[in-house]
DNA sequence: AGCACGCCGACT
DNA sequence: GTCGGCGTGCTC
C-alpha cells in the first residue's frame, strides 16, 4: 500500500524531538500539519505523544525503520497560528518543539465534567474615568483593534489601571471579540475576577493551578468550537489558550518575574503575548507600575507609552521615610523591639489607635535564618544541598528551603555540646511574634507560603483583612501584588539590605519595583499615608527614587549601569546550566564546554562573549552541582546561532543535564 | 528522558 | 547457574 510519511514533533527530548513516521490509506488522509497523534517509539510497545509538522518525501534514514502512526486524535488540533507560535518558541529558547506542545496542552481526558466558569453580570460602570484615564483608552481605541499594537500603560500604584483595563474589554466584547487577560499569579484572581464579573456581560473562564484538570482540558476544547465572546482570566500558561476571534491580550503587572517560566521551555509570557498578538494582528497592552527596565526602554518616547503619574481619586502616593538602623539591633533588641525599631512601633500603635490596619513586609520565612553555636560558631547545614537550614521556631524544627530537608530543632550544638544556639537572621514568623508579643490584644496574622497554603485559606485571609477583623499583616512577596486594601495607610517594610547586595544585574531593579508595590498597598483610599523603610544603608540612592517616586531617575541611573557591565537592555543574555551527580565532572564538563563555545565565538561568532564557567549560587542542590557559562551579544542573531550551532554536535554524557535559559531573570 | 542490552559480582 | 547492579547507546 502507498505510505506518506510525516515529520512528527514527538513528546521526546532527542533528536530536537523531530522523528519521521509513515501513515497510509484513510489515517493519511486525516492528518495534517498541527493533528495530534500517537506514534510507537523504541523496542518494546511504548507509545509517545506527538503532534505531525510536515510531510516529507526522501528521508536520510533507513526506510526500514520507519514506523506507522498509531492514531489520530480527534479530540484537539493545532491551528496554523499555534503551529507558528511553538515553531518561534522552540527555536527561541532552544526548546524541543514536540515537547514544548505537550508541556503546554491540557492532560487529555475521556470524560471530562461540566466546565466551571463565572457568568458576568453585566451591571452598569459607576465609575467615571478622570481626563488621565479617558486619553489612554481613547489612543489605544484610536489606533484600531484590528491591528497589531503594543502599549505599555505605566501608571504609579493605585492610578486606576484596572478601569483603563475595563474600558477597553467592553471596548472589544461589543466588537464581538475575545479577551485574554494575563496576571502573574493566582493570588490576584479573586479582586480581578470581582471587579469583571460585576461589570462585564460575558462569560469568564479563570485558568489557573487552582482549576482541575477536567476544566483545563474542558476550556481548550470549548475554545477550539465556541468563537463567542469571553474573557479569559489566566495567569502564564493561559497564554497558548486557543481562543477564537481573539481580539486583545492584556498582560497585567508585566514585570513580574511570575510570567517567566524556570524549569522546562522558560518562555516569558509576556514576550509570548507579544508574539501572539503580532500573529493575530490584534493589540496587546503591558501594564505595571515597575515595568521592567528592558521593556521601559523599549516603549519611552514612543506613541504608545501611556504615563500615568497620579493616583486616582486625588489619593496620594506615600511619604517614605528610612528608619537608620546601623548600630541600632542591640539596643532595640534589649527593648523587645527587634526587627521593629521604636519609631515604627510608635507609628504602628498610633496606626492601630485611629483604627486602621498595618502591613509589614519581610521577604524572608521563619524565625531565623539559620542557627549557630554561641561558643563554636557551627551553623547547621543542609546535608543534600550547600545552604544553612532556616529555623521555625512554632514547628521547632530546621528546613531547607531548597530540598526537603526537615529535622526537629536541635538541643544543643553536636561539635562542642554547648547548648547556647543563637537564632540568627529574622523572617516573617519572628517579625509575626515580635509584634503579637508587643501587641497582646490585637489581631496579628502570617500571609506567606508557610502560612497559605491553599487557594481557600488565601481567599479566607484576605476576607478576614478586608472585614477589619485582623489588624497586622506580616506577610512577604504575597502581600505585595496589586492588592487592594481599602484601610491601610501604615506600611514596614524589613530586611531589605540583604536583596540590595544580591549579586547579579538586576537587584537594583527588584529592589526598586519590591519596594515600590509594597508602599503601593499604603493609602490607595485617599489617606495620608506613610511607608517606614528599615535599612542599613540609608545613603543607597534606591531610597531616593522610592521617595519621590521617581521611576524616570531610576532608570536614568540605571541604564550606565547596564551599559558598563554589558547587561540587558544593552546586550542579550543566554544562560547555560550543567547539572550532575559528581563535582568535579560538572566542573570539568563545564570547562570543557566553555572552551568549544569561546573557540566557536572566536571563529565565526565574534560579537557574542562567552563567560564561565562558574558555580551556581547554591552549587549543591539535593546532592546535584551546578555550573554555569553565559553567552552574551547585542547582535541577537549571532547569539543564537551560535548556541545553534553548538547543540547540532553536542550530547551531553549520560551522568550530565543541560539547561537553557533565555533572557533569564536571575543568574542563578 | 526512557528503555533494552550486556557484562560483572553475589547469592540460592 | 540466575538475579540484579548500572554503564552504554539507541530511539523515526
Amino acid at each position: 500500500m502507498e505510505k506518506t510519511l510525516f515529520l512528527v514533533a514527538v513528546n521526546t527530548p532527542f533528536n530536537g524531538s523531530m522523528l519521521t513516521y509513515s501513515a497510509g490509506g484513510e489515517l493519511a488522509q486525516k492528518i495534517t500539519k498541527g493533528t495530534l497523534v500517537k506514534v510507537p517509539l523504541g523496542k518494546g510497545k511504548r507509545s509517545v505523544d506527538g503532534c505531525v509538522w510536515q510531510q516529507v518525501s526522501e528521508q536520510n534514514i533507513d526506510l526500514e525503520k520507519i514506523k506507522d502512526i498509531t492514531e489520530a486524535s480527534d479530540e484537539l488540533t493545532l491551528s496554523k497560528e499555534e503551529c507558528d507560535l511553538f515553531q518561534w518558541m522552540a527555536s527561541y529558547y532552544h526548546y524541543p518543539l514536540g515537547q514544548l506542545i505537550f508541556d503546554v496542552l491540557p492532560p487529555f481526558l475521556k470524560r471530562p465534567r461540566k466546565l466551571n466558569y463565572d457568568q458576568g453580570k453585566g451591571e452598569e460602570s459607576p465609575f467615571v474615568l478622570s481626563p488621565d484615564q479617558q486619553n489612554v483608552v481613547a489612543k489605544i481605541a484610536e489606533a484600531g483593534f484590528d491591528k497589531f499594537t503594543k502599549s505599555l500603560v505605566h501608571g504609579v500604584t493605585g492610578a486606576g489601571k484596572t478601569l483603563i483595563y475595563l474600558e477597553l474589554i467592553q471596548k472589544i466584547i461589543k466588537e464581538k471579540k475575545s479577551v485574554l487577560f494575563l496576571l502573574p499569579e493566582i493570588n490576584l484572581t479573586p479582586q480581578f475576577l470581582k471587579t469583571f464579573e460585576t461589570y462585564l456581560n460575558v462569560p469568564i473562564y479563570s485558568y489557573n493551578s487552582a482549576i482541575s484538570n477536567s476544566d483545563k482540558f474542558g476550556l481548550w476544547k470549548l475554545l477550539q468550537e465556541d468563537s463567542s465572546p469571553k474573557l479569559i482570566l489566566g495567569v502564564r500558561s493561559s497564554v497558548f489558550l486557543p481562543i477564537k476571534n481573539l481580539g486583545l491580550i492584556i498582560v497585567d503587572e508585566e514585570h513580574d518575574q511570575s510570567f517567566k517560566q524556570d524549569d522546562r521551555c522558560t518562555y516569558n509570557a509576556r514576550d509570548i503575548a507579544i508574539k501572539r498578538a503580532s500573529l493575530l494582528k490584534i493589540p496587546v497592552i503591558l501594564g505595571s507600575a515597575t515595568p521592567m527596565v528592558e521593556t521601559y526602554k523599549a516603549f519611552v518616547g514612543t506613541t504608545h507609552y501611556f504615563p500615568l503619574t497620579k493616583r486616582a481619586q486625588e489619593a496620594k502616593l506615600p511619604e517614605v521615610e528610612l528608619v537608620d538602623m546601623r548600630g541600632r539591633a542591640r539596643v532595640e533588641a534589649e527593648k523587645m523591639l527587634w526587627p521593629y525599631s521604636s519609631e515604627s512601633v510608635f507609628k504602628i500603635r498610633k496606626a492601630l489607635e485611629k483604627g486602621e490596619q498595618v502591613l509589614v513586609f519581610i521577604n524572608r520565612l521563619g524565625y531565623a535564618s539559620y542557627l549557630q553555636c554561641n561558643s563554636c560558631g557551627h551553623q547547621f547545614a543542609c546535608p543534600n544541598c550547600s545552604t544553612n537550614l532556616k529555623y521555625f521556631k512554632k514547628r521547632s524544627e530546621l528546613v531547607c528551603q531548597t530540598c526537603e530537608y526537615k529535622s526537629p530543632a536541635p538541643e544543643m550544638c553536636p561539635e562542642c555540646m554547648n547548648i547556647q544556639l543563637t537564632p540568627k537572621g529574622f523572617g516573617t514568623e519572628k517579625a509575626h511574634d515580635t509584634l503579637q508579643e508587643l501587641f497582646p490584644d490585637r489581631v496579628v496574622e502570617r500571609f506567606d507560603r508557610d502560612e497559605i497554603k491553599t487557594f481557600g485559606k488565601l481567599e479566607e485571609t484576605l476576607d478576614l483583612f478586608h472585614q477589619k477583623k485582623i489588624d497586622i499583616l506580616v506577610g512577604t512577596q504575597m502581600l505585595s501584588k496589586g492588592h487592594n486594601f481599602e484601610n491601610v495607610n501604615l506600611v514596614i517594610i524589613l530586611g531589605i539590605d540583604s536583596q540590595l547586595n544580591f549579586p547579579d544585574f538586576r537587584s537594583n531593579e527588584r529592589v526598586y519595583q519590591t519596594l515600590t508595590q509594597v508602599s503601593g498597598r499604603a493609602g490607595r483610599f485617599g489617606k495620608k499615608a506613610e511607608v517606614l523603610v528599615h535599612t542599613l544603608a540609608p545613603e543607597n540612592k534606591i531610597f531616593s527614587y522610592l521617595k519621590n517616586h521617581s521611576f524616570d531617575d531610576f532608570y536614568k541611573d540605571e541604564i550606565p549601569l547596564r551599559e558598563m557591565c554589558s547587561s540587558p537592555p544593552v546586550k542579550k543574555i543566554i544562560l547555560l546550566y550543567i547539572n550532575g551527580k559528581h563535582q568535579a565532572e560538572v566542573i570539568k564538563e563545564s570547562s570543557t564546554q566553555a572552551e568549544r563555545l569561546s573557540e566557536l565565538a572566536h571563529t565565526h561568532f565574534n560579537k557574542v562573549d562567552v563567560l564561565g564557567p562558574r558555580p551556581s549560587m547554591i552549587e549543591k542542590k539535593v546532592n546535584k552541582f551546578t555550573w554555569s557559562l553565559l553567552l552574551r551579544s547585542d547582535d541577537i542573531n549571532q547569539l543564537h546561532n551560535l548556541l545553534n550551532t553548538f547543540l547540532k554536535n553536542y550530547r551531553p554524557p549520560h551522568t550530565i543535564s543541560l539547561k537553557i535559559d533565555v533572557d533569564p531573570y536571575y543568574f542563578d
